[in-house]
DNA sequence: AGCACGCCGACT
DNA sequence: GTCGGCGTGCTC
């Protein structure tokens, strides 16, 4: 072959195809698809993805490629198509889907450096420059002083000078050097004999390879001998020692200890949910599962056994959890399983550490990994079973380009290999339970706890009871009782202020009543520029009121508390109690959110108060109390999805009370108690709540009746933004079918960011034959406009947050 | 994206 | 007549 296609490292509109690239004779046969290349690129020096080969090509000019950047193919047959439908679904640039595939300790860096021309006279440059190169190498473009510029460029044009572009991944391999001898240990007594009288310290190190004659790491020798590495060197170069750089993985599990676990026996209702898996498994079939199980079901034990399955037959596994970081437990459960055959791939490991841990799995010496979203792109070849645990997680959407779901690439993947994918959850999301309803998933159902623990009993405060009686603070009696009783007892209690998003809504304190959108069922925003209440997602504005539009009461505001205020009140009120507060405060350094909670499970604490954080994954066997401040801060989001992820967080907050001999118990503050989301959550009862929810969703035309899609357009020009946004609604309608809603515009969420105006309108639609293509077309229509004014258009399909 | 090319005003 | 400012368009 001799043309390779290059996706080329610019993120840009008019370089989102392909290069061809003539193949040198000396990398005939050598470059393959799937391999990084370094490519002539203008003035400037690129890598690329090579896509594939040919043996023709329709441009004229073509350069031949540089070098070879991997030596061989980072992203296989498959993962290069998966990168191709990626950038075609989420409407992102190809190399954008490729690089998402990849640690980014993979991506590329590029230098400028100055430096003479092969053909200069160094006499002839200025005195400054020729003392800058005398100190040391290449200058690099970066560092040059301001005041040198000029003069470089003149001496650029003038020949003397040129500019080297050089190309670098940011993360290296980490190398170690070890020694060892080369000779056996009676030649090294003899050498011992033939040393200068005074090289003591070659003399120690000779002896101790006596004594060890083994490979050692040459830290380890410094760290027993003094100033041994000097005297290492010069027995290199007698030719008695030798050195080898040895690769090594950094291991963020290095010291710690995974004792070995065995399969557990599975109760009846797990093995029926197992059977299905365990048939598709065998037929080396294709197929999507929703695992249905309620908290403590033992999904878990499930996911295990059908993955050792899976690796006995000498194939992979990749599990997604939402982000492990936040349970060790998850992690711990599977080294002690599988224990080296693991790689975790989470936010919380440094960039080497993932890189490290990428190249195990490319490499095959890991066969199964356990990590957050982007462990979806593992390059495995034999991929033999998929899970995604927490299914209705949103931290599985990608919020940036590639917008992608973890889920649609899990499937993809699990097409690909003809592999089941289960989808796991207690509370799973009402898209995904709706397609199992439908057929199209099948529905496992576990609806017994493994130890057959009751679910903890429930009790719903009003909180509009509580200002009746006249009791103002953020704690109902009820919750204030139960704390100081827990106290009293020796137990602890979890407290959760789910406070979440900037926007706050308003709301009577008196009758609950929350202000919402005529249009759109959708709590409206309090704005305090001009005391205005707006609506997200239509245009719908009105002025905030100062008396409650259903009771007429004046106790009538906007929500928003912080959980610090919630800490001084709580010593106020219980001085005596010990409380941890976790929040973005006090775990945004690295190592304090675990040391937090084991600190809190070693009882140093008597209250945990925390936000969402707290939610997930914690099991304290002394924690019988769990309380929610306010369950409505989130329900009344501006957020079509707020009663899903009210439900969801109380159904799983109620989860941690209880987990083990003590029975636990909930407390849910709300001034809105007859919600069916809370309602429903304190009963446990999730498929009553599917079916009122999807009622909702129908009537208002929301997934996952119809699909959305969300452009938001910016500019610095407010105006200018609000009319293209105006337009590319009318261009729409023009172009969607009757059948498409298109919304909007209305200024976004966060109306300004980085001096840049941003408007959005939301479409939502059933089918459209032309979507992709329409949107694309949409792009190009506003081509112009996006590099001479300074536009930017974004799309994201299926958006999860609108906020 | 980032760089060359090109056209304009300001200065030696 | 040259230097350097930024708008425009291209990169196999």
């Amino acid at each position: 072959m001799r043309y390779a296609s290059v996706v080329v490292d610019v993120p840009a509109k008019g370089t989102d195809k392909l290069f061809d690239y003539e193949i040198p004779n000396k990398f005939a046969g050598v470059i393959q698809p799937g391999m990084r290349v370094i490519v002539p690129f203008g003035s400037r020096k690129l890598t690329g993805f090579v896509v594939q080969l040919k043996n023709e090509t329709d441009i004229d000019s073509v350069k031949p490629i540089h070098s070879l950047f991997d030596p061989e193919p980072v992203l296989n047959h498959e993962l290069l198509e998966l990168g191709a439908w990626l950038s075609e679904t989420t409407l992102c640039y190809k190399i954008t889907a490729f690089q998402a595939m990849l640690p980014a300790a993979m991506k590329t860096r590029y230098i400028k450096e100055i430096k003479p021309s092969s053909s200069a006279q160094l006499e002839n440059l200025p005195e400054e420059i020729r003392t800058a190169f005398e100190k040391g190498g290449p200058l690099s473009w970066e560092d040059l002083p301001s005041s040198l510029v000029a003069v470089v460029q003149k001496e650029i044009r003038n020949g003397n000078l040129q500019i080297d572009y050089r190309v670098e991944q940011k993360q290296k391999k980490r190398l170690v050097k070890y020694v060892k001898p080369l000779l056996p240990v009676h030649e090294l007594e003899e050498q011992l004999q033939h040393l200068p009288a005074r090289a003591h310290k070659q003399k120690e190190v000779i002896q101790f390879f006596i004594d060890h004659p083994n490979p050692i790491l040459l830290t380890e020798l410094t760290n027993s001998i003094q100033g041994a590495s000097i005297a290492v060197k010069a027995l290199i170069k007698k030719g008695i020692l030798t050195e080898e750089q040895v690769e090594i993985y950094r291991d963020p599990y290095e010291h710690k200890q995974f004792p070995r676990t065995k399969p557990l026996p599975l109760t009846d209702e797990q093995k029926r949910a197992m059977e299905p898996i365990l048939d598709k498994l065998n037929r080396h079939e294709h197929e999507v599962f929703l695992m249905y199980g309620v908290t403590g079901s033992g999904k878990t034990e499930i996911y295990l056994q059908a993955i050792e399955k899976v690796l006995n037959e000498g194939k992979e596994a990749i599990v997604l959890v939402p982000e492990i970081s936040l349970t060790p437990q998850m992690v711990q459960r599977f080294k002690s399983r599988f224990g080296s055959q693991v790689a975790v791939l989470h936010s919380g490991l440094s960039s080497g550490e993932k890189f490290d841990e990428w190249r195990k799995i490319y490499r095959k010496e890991a066969k199964l990994v356990v990590g957050a979203r982007s462990a979806i792109f593992a390059p495995f070849q034999n991929i033999g079973i998929i899970i995604i645990d927490e299914e209705h997680e949103t931290s599985y959407k990608q919020e940036e380009s590639p917008r992608y779901h973890a889920r649609d690439v899990a499937i993809y993947r699990g097409k690909y290999h003809q592999c089941p994918v289960i989808l796991g959850s207690a509370t799973p999301t009402l898209e995904s339970f709706a397609r199992a309803q439908k057929g199209v998933y099948t529905l496992l159902t576990l609806k017994e706890r493994v130890n057959r623990r009751p679910l903890p009993e429930v009790h719903i405060v009003d909180m509009r009871e509580e200002l009746r009686n006249g009791n103002r603070s953020m704690f109902s009696r009820t919750l204030f009782e139960k704390l100081t009783d827990r106290l009293k007892k020796g137990e602890q209690s979890v407290l959760l202020l789910n406070k979440r998003g900037y926007s706050s809504f308003v709301m009577c304190r008196n009758c609950g009543h929350v202000i919402g959108c005529p249009h759109c069922d959708i709590s409206l925003t309090y704005h305090r520029h001009g005391e205005k209440l707006k609506c997200h997602y239509c245009q719908f504005e009105t002025a905030m009121p100062s008396r409650c539009p259903e009771c007429g009461s004046e106790h009538i505001r906007f929500f928003g508390t912080g959980t610090q205020r919630i800490e001084e009140e709580l010593n106020r009120l219980i001085p005596e109690a010990r409380v941890i507060r976790m929040d973005v405060d006090t775990t945004s350094r690295k190592g304090m959110h675990e040391k937090l909670l084991n600190a809190f499970g070693e009882k140093k604490a008597d209250i945990l108060l925390g936000t969402q954080m707290i939610a997930k994954g914690l099991d304290f066997p002394d924690v019988t109390l769990v309380g929610v401040l306010s369950a409505d801060t989130m329900l009344h989001l501006p957020d079509f999805r707020s009663g899903e992820k009210t439900f969801q967080l109380l159904t799983q907050v109620s989860g941690r009370a209880g987990r083990h001999e003590l029975p636990g118990e909930v407390v849910i503050q709300t001034y809105t108690p007859e919600h069916y989301s809370i309602q429903l959550a304190s009963l446990h009862d999730f498929e009553t709540f599917y079916r009122q929810e999807m009622k909702m969703r129908k009537s208002f035309a929301y997934p996952p009746y119809y699909f959305l899609i969300l452009i938001t357009v910016s500019h610095p020009n407010a105006i200018k933004a609000a009319e293209v946004t105006e337009k590319i609604g009318q261009y729409l309608k023009l172009h969607l079918s009757n059948e498409a809603q298109i919304l909007g515009p209305v200024s976004s969420p966060i109306p300004k960011m980085k001096d840049r105006y941003r408007f959005q309108c939301m479409i939502k639609y059933k089918r459209e034959k032309n979507l992709y293509r329409t949107l694309k077309l949409l792009f190009e229509h506003y081509e112009e406009d996006m590099s001479q004014t300074d536009l930017k258009l974004m799309i994201d399909l299926n958006p999860y947050t609108i906020l």
